[in-house]
DNA sequence: AATGAATGAGACTTCATTCAT
DNA sequence: AATGAATGAAGTCTCATTCAT
């Protein structure tokens, strides 16, 4: 995960003429914005923090990325591509409703806890509070969420069943760990991953 | 809710010898700051948006508030009693676990999407993102998650449930709708709390 | 000329709440900058040069101007102001149309190229390179111009006179003068005047 | 007009080596130099409009001119070159001192204002606020100036007229119409130097 | 002749905070 | 309690120019 090749939807974002030579920085770039936008918010990490981290001055930034919010949009949507490639990639090889929709928690979870930068920004970085990026941050975001609502229409569930709810839930409960999760204590985000779901799947009332 | 009277326990952090007054404009400007805070963010108000919105100079604020970060902690402080009182008195009359865990919902969620500016701040900005505050907001918000965990051990559960992951998924699944709540279209808070609560106890394979 | 005092008409275009002290550094920034933009022109100029010029930081400028452009456009409109009154009390005391208009270019030249920083700015900085000024410029130089208009309706001249074109000849003499005149050698700005003044009544082959 | 051969005295000025080649786009720079100068100004175009206007890179242009003011320097020789040029065969033809000024000046008036980009810079551009290449540009613009010395000396005039204020003001009303000329409304550039020189040679008082 | 990347200085502006009055 | 002014650090971004390839 968070590998440094750009991808070509990626080039189409940056500044024009980039990504033509072999030895562009831009990856580079986009990985140390990656690390910092996720640790920091997207307003607590300064041009200056990205481009000290690749050892370069804050305006050469500029040859790769033509504003900071092109910047985060790149991030951002490789990190939907990725976590989209990862929840993908686990799912594929099931073909059990329930044990795909497991099997996705479980690659979500450890996309933005612990495995890829570029997945926790698109979790930590609200689209609101970056106007200019908002746009694309949200088509994104519409599209991986399609992505968990085919999961969710796959489940041999009662008639009249809200799966929005239940989707918006699970999704709620997925991402909000990142704001209590510590990696050294406690539970795997595995293990998480397969509590939440067993808990829609069953509730507290009908342990498995 | 959104009270305009400042707290003892607030006044133990503002500026020494302000807001022994009774007319000060230390309430105001409170709600200014709830009202800002929750709507752009810490770092997206500034100690000027909140002057204005009272009709002051930004100097005059630190007659009330030694640092825009006690403001934020006042504010988070005030904003976790509120949020206690709303859940306490919705919780309170009721008796049965699963009612009292219910009302505690509704009120949670209603709070933090509608009602109260201050209780919005808890769930809105993260104390890591405001290292000089995180403490003392970590501390509130413990308190608060506290009241969780007994509702939660209130529940007639089968031996061994782990109640911790129940806790989280509930409530994080009730803070994230921050992210993706309208007030315009679909479910009231209400509604949304009651669907959350029901699946939490029964799941999705054993509808009500 | 070139006083200290910043008009009422200015204080409106003053960062709010500026102004209301009596010592506010207000006036003497308006000085440094007419005197910084007449010499260097607008984008020659840098905040910093202004604020080091009163010895401030460049940051303070901006507690008594939102922007550079402001700056600008309060130095032009003092410019005009200050143009219209030499110009207007030059005139004032005389009847004889030739004369006025006379005493009118002597003012004019003697503005703005020796004794007003603020006029030399009107005739210095295009309008049209300061995008975000050049509205309220382009107004405030048509009023000074409709003056001019006056000034040259009140000749007896003949019928179908185009009073335009000479006005557009004198002034723009005049002020073409800013680009080749030099105060130690040669005329002075009254001589030139004068000259100019005889030339367009009169004509090169009908000498006085 | 603007042609778009670089004259051996272009040659002289830019980066030694380069533009000995036939196809070398040194010529098509200068073009773009000229429009965006004429249009911008010198401190509002910058290396990478210019660049882009002939769809190179900005690191591009320094092969074919060693700095932005050399730019400058090869557009203005050339301005003042064509400009001269412009004046002199309309000049050559006639004979009649009155009626050489006359064709000067409508080809001066419809080069500055409309035909030749290379011309309007050398109006548009003061020296003074290119200081590395004020030196050089006031020689040329000196050249050109002393041949409307002449036009103004073969004028039979009564003695002891100041043929310099004239050319002063002529020129001067001339050049400053750049700064209200619009091409769309009003006279043609042929027009207005035509009244200019009727202004200059009888007066307002003596119509023709 | 041209490129893509980088430099380094400097541009305007924002912001939390301080302080004499 | 409040003001107007100022601070000082830092913010994003621009620009002419250089240089290895």
């Amino acid at each position: 995960m968070a590998t440094s090749r750009a991808s070509s939807v990626l080039a189409a974002r940056v500044t024009p003429g980039a990504s033509v030579h072999a030895n562009s920085r831009a990856p580079q770039l986009l990985d140390a914005a990656a690390q910092l936008f996720c640790r920091h918010g997207y307003e607590g990490t300064t041009v200056r923090d990205i481009a000290r981290a690749v050892g370069m001055l804050p305006g050469s930034l500029y040859c790769h990325f033509a504003t900071k919010e092109d910047l985060l949009v790149a991030v951002y949507l490789r990190g939907v591509e990725q976590i989209c490639a990862a929840v993908q990639s686990a799912v594929q090889p099931l073909t059990e409703p329930w044990a795909r929709l497991e099997a996705a928690c479980v690659a979500h979870l450890e996309s933005i806890l612990r495995d890829d930068a570029y997945a926790r920004v698109v979790v930590r970085v609200r689209p609101a509070d970056v106007p200019a990026a908002a746009g694309s941050m949200t088509v994104e975001r519409n599209r991986y969420e399609a992505m968990w609502s085919s999961l969710l229409a796959e489940l041999p569930l009662p008639p009249r069943t809200d799966r929005k709810a239940a989707r918006l839930m699970l999704l709620g409960a997925l991402n909000w760990s990142q704001n209590w999760y510590r990696p050294d204590g406690g539970a795997t985000p595995r293990k998480l991953a397969r509590q939440f779901t067993a808990l829609l799947r069953q509730g507290l009332e009908n342990p498995a």
